[in-house]
DNA sequence: ATCGGTGCAAACAATTTGCATTAGA
DNA sequence: TCTAATGCAAATTGTTTGCACCGAT
């Protein structure tokens, strides 16, 4: 997650007929750089480190956009507040640790079952998949 | 669905040591008698046909104490807002059709197979586990 | 030179809270 | 009676929007 990534992204942004601007590219380093699902609030403050000036309306408009690309993802941890991630191949689930507050993704079959499972046993057409488990991860567990 | 369950459930919010008011009979009701999962202001303008000048501060409590004792339960869905629903036996998914905005709960192994793995895989204590499938519904689906 | 994007401030929507009053036990 | 619970209104929080100005293409 060097700034190589960043330069991808930015492509990608003009390549769907957008301007590159400074809160755009702020937003885009933010997200690259966490290693952890960061709320808008918090992208703010951390672009603010970059690009001086990014006003938060702007941070939520190019989320939103991102959000629109497919180049970020939004997940809903049941606060209020949706937390932001880059897109990683799909279908992922997330493990909400009640007791360090940190969210990890992980891919693997079981989003993907319950998906095959929903359209066979109730037609449902699938299109998107929130899986959030709110529990105590193994470290939170060990020094208990 | 009858007032059987109401009154049940009224003894229980007694049992626990809270008092049975007005205001708490009424979104007991409406919760009763729902069939499908309610947003607080919609609970408050049925509860209103009940019990006139239930405020709606007294439902958001009300749901919050619900929530506590394990009478009720809230479901998020990806807009901001919570949507409730008396507790059946737990450990169930929702699905929520995109196009005619229904919201069904299914019981089933398919959470408990999360559950699992999860122990398993990532030495992850689940406590709750919330999946929630965006899609089209078989009779969307038919009316396409 | 355009017109999309920004900053700013005000508007919103969902939910929460402080406080004086009311009513369940 | 005595304290939990209510109504009301104001405060919070997260997010969106209108609009005049600015800057990427």
């Amino acid at each position: 997650m060097h700034d190589g990534g960043v330069e991808q992204l930015a492509e990608q942004l003009r390549e769907a007929g957008h301007r590159l601007t400074a809160p755009r590219r702020a937003v885009l380093t933010v997200l690259a750089e966490a290693t952890e699902h960061l709320p808008a609030d918090r992208i703010h403050e951390l672009a603010a480190a970059h690009t001086p000036e990014v006003n938060l309306a702007s941070v939520y408009r190019t989320l939103q956009l991102l959000g629109e690309l497919g180049l970020a993802h939004e997940v809903r941890l049941g606060d209020g507040r949706g937390y932001w991630e880059l897109a990683h191949g799909e279908d992922a689930y997330h493990l909400h640790c009640l007791r360090c507050r940190s969210v990890t993704h992980h891919a693997g079959d079981t989003v993907r079952q319950v998906r095959a499972h929903l359209g066979d046993a109730h037609g449902f057409r699938a299109e998107s998949v929130d899986l959030v488990v709110h529990g105590v991860c193994a470290a939170c567990q060990h020094e208990a």
